[in-house]
DNA sequence: CTGAAAGCGCTTACAG
DNA sequence: CTGAAAGCGCTTACAG
């Protein structure tokens, strides 16, 4: 098994310049769409090169113009729904200014998002889309920038890093639907999300850091904001969160959520919650199968709010009230943002907070203690 | 908006080399791993290197080899869960060997494909993985095996292209799923898929072209290749499949799905199914908004077989055969294939189908014939 | 094992 | 408007 060797002695612009008798300069310029050239002479370039099958060399090009018309994207995982949209909105764009798209997961850790970046920027990409794991220092970032590679954070951002943003409204849509189960009388709401990292120690630590108002939302993992959304809507309504409610699942994983939802409804009747906010689609995910397991029904032995783009909700008896995030569109802006930053545009940093749509399966149901339920058959 | 100027002077091998007092061939050979270098040499050029913040330019490099380090996909629709996942498996075994893999998305259109791997060949990668359009010409394809560039072909294969493909054997998970319904004593069994393009002109002319022996299952669409299935599973239990029952949605289109299953199930009892295939995930999302729209229930009033990896399946009531598909170990076995392709292997081209998993959640459900149902108010 | 020279396929000033 | 020459940042033979 030996090393293929070069690719196939491609039609260079030198080929193309001798049969249209030009120089190679000359040829470039037609072929590449720059500077001056005659309409004859345009003509036999051309004509030689489609007869020739000349297919332009873009890394040459890249070496010269010091610009590859190539984007680097740090999703976080490509096969979950959230990135897998976004992705789709930074092609779709990409595409349409010519631009290819390197993709790349980080698996939301530190180490896998610097290995990427840096390969990205050997490859010479001329800007980044990034969701950012570390939201305080991220050096490879700003050396990044420092290289003159543009960036985008989508999602999450960076304290101070000098880089327009696209992110997610959490805290309001967070707050809007925890308003809307305090308003319908619950009182005893549970939090499940994943709540992994945190600069400010355990929910009563954060809970304390909001009160004194040191919290800054923006530079705030989105699984933290849309705690804070939580706790707001709690205080606007004067009801008292129990933190025992408050459930930092830690592993991004449906087994461990739905665990989470079993104890919460196997506590005592008198601290059970009435209603259920589940973080993200893996936590809803989870919350589902535990509910269904016992054998109960959304919404009249459980109100829930589920933060997902939930396509199975069709198929879901009604009373579930979604948040669903406009991803495709995050996708699509943060790219748009990115080629005029590669274009030129040295205006300053945006950071777009775009709104979450709350959808509402019929009514968000009563405040009423869930049975403990029977565990059905598993099916 | 002055277009940005060529990237910051980043420092190159020149510098480090003068920096170690040696030659650029030199700290050529240390820095990009090749040829000899002696011990002290090589600490004195990775010292400078270190020290100067160099980073390789992998497209002076890619020049030079005539090897960029970089894949090509075309995907049909990255937001689909199916490609989603297919290139993360793609991706993690492209990092793993220090590849980049650019995506493309082709909405299984010809000529966005074409423009695609047009856009790829130009970017010079080193093999495409592609999920084809047109499985009879391809002449794009074609065109980059002849520069060179290795290809290897998921999900469908291309008449006669010299190139490795891995796909999923779709027909016999039809043929099995359809067998359990035939078997539990299901007579009327509807098909519902895309079935958009066809060789064969309508499915009567499909049936008899398959009667004949002259439909090769290898180069129908996958579509097409799940009705061969359900042809065959009925032949084998000599149960004489009703027309009428099968469905050409056509659109890929959940609504489109939707209403087709519904006009199904508006059909005089006696012509009406007892169990339904859906034929991929948006006709199975369609099937069971449908369903539940008119409140019926799975499997009492319908059987019902997803060929779908259905996230969802905890949330709905049990009775549901799905069709799960190995898509991300489709995704990594592809890059495998055309990273050792790239890597000079000449061996014979291999075309691995893979089996599908059936998963039955429950019993399949008798063959009763389903009420009309009443339309549930929309929640 | 190391260095001087040539060159990958293009674009970029600079003359004409 | 066109051409001769230089060069992007590397790697590749080829001498030594």
């Amino acid at each position: 098994m030996t090393v293929a060797k070069k690719r196939a002695d491609s039609v260079t612009i030198v080929q193309v310049a001798t049969r249209a008798g030009v120089s190679t300069a000359t040829a470039g310029r037609v072929l590449g769409r720059y500077g001056y050239s005659s309409d004859e002479i345009r003509d036999r370039v051309n004509q030689a090169a489609d007869e020739l099958g000349y297919r332009p060399n873009r890394l040459a090009r890249g070496l010269i113009t010091g610009r590859t018309q190539t984007i680097g994207v740090v999703a976080g995982d490509i096969s979950s729904d959230f990135y897998a949209s976004a992705m789709r909105g930074i092609a779709d764009v990409a595409r349409a200014d010519g631009f290819g798209a390197i993709l790349t997961n980080s698996d939301e850790n530190l180490d896998l998002e610097r290995e990427a970046v840096q390969l990205l920027l050997e490859k010479q990409v001329d800007g980044l889309i990034v969701s950012p794991c570390d939201l305080v220092e991220s050096p490879h970032l700003r050396a990044a920038l420092a290289a003159q590679c543009r960036v985008v954070q989508i999602d999450r951002v960076v304290q101070d890093l000098p880089a327009d943003s696209v992110t997610v409204d959490n805290r309001g849509a967070a707050k809007d639907c925890v308003g809307r189960l305090l308003s319908a009388g619950h009182t005893r709401i549970a939090f499940v999300a994943e709540l992994e990292s945190s600069d400010f120690g355990d929910v009563a630590q954060f809970i304390a850091a909001v009160a004194t108002g040191i919290v800054g939302p923006q530079t705030l993992y989105p699984s933290w904001q849309r705690l804070l959304g939580y706790l707001e809507a709690h205080r606007d309504s004067g009801v008292r969160p129990d933190l025992d409610l408050i459930v930092r699942v830690g592993a991004y994983s449906v087994g461990a959520a739905k665990q989470a939802v079993l104890d919460l409804l196997a506590l005592h009747p008198a601290r059970r919650p009435t209603a259920l906010f589940a973080g993200d689609g893996k936590m809803s995910t989870g919350a589902m199968a535990a509910i269904s397991s016992l054998g109960l029904t959304v919404p009249d032995d459980l109100s829930l709010v589920c933060f997902d783009d939930l396509d199975w909700m069709g198929f879901v008896g009604g009373g579930i009230t979604a948040v669903v995030q406009p991803v495709h569109q995050m996708g699509r802006m943060a790219a748009e943002f990115l080629l005029s930053r590669i274009a030129g545009d040295e205006s300053e940093f945006r950071h777009v907070v775009l709104a979450a749509q709350i959808a509402e399966r019929g009514s968000i149901g009563p405040a009423r203690t869930p049975a403990r339920g029977r565990p059905t058959e598993p099916r």
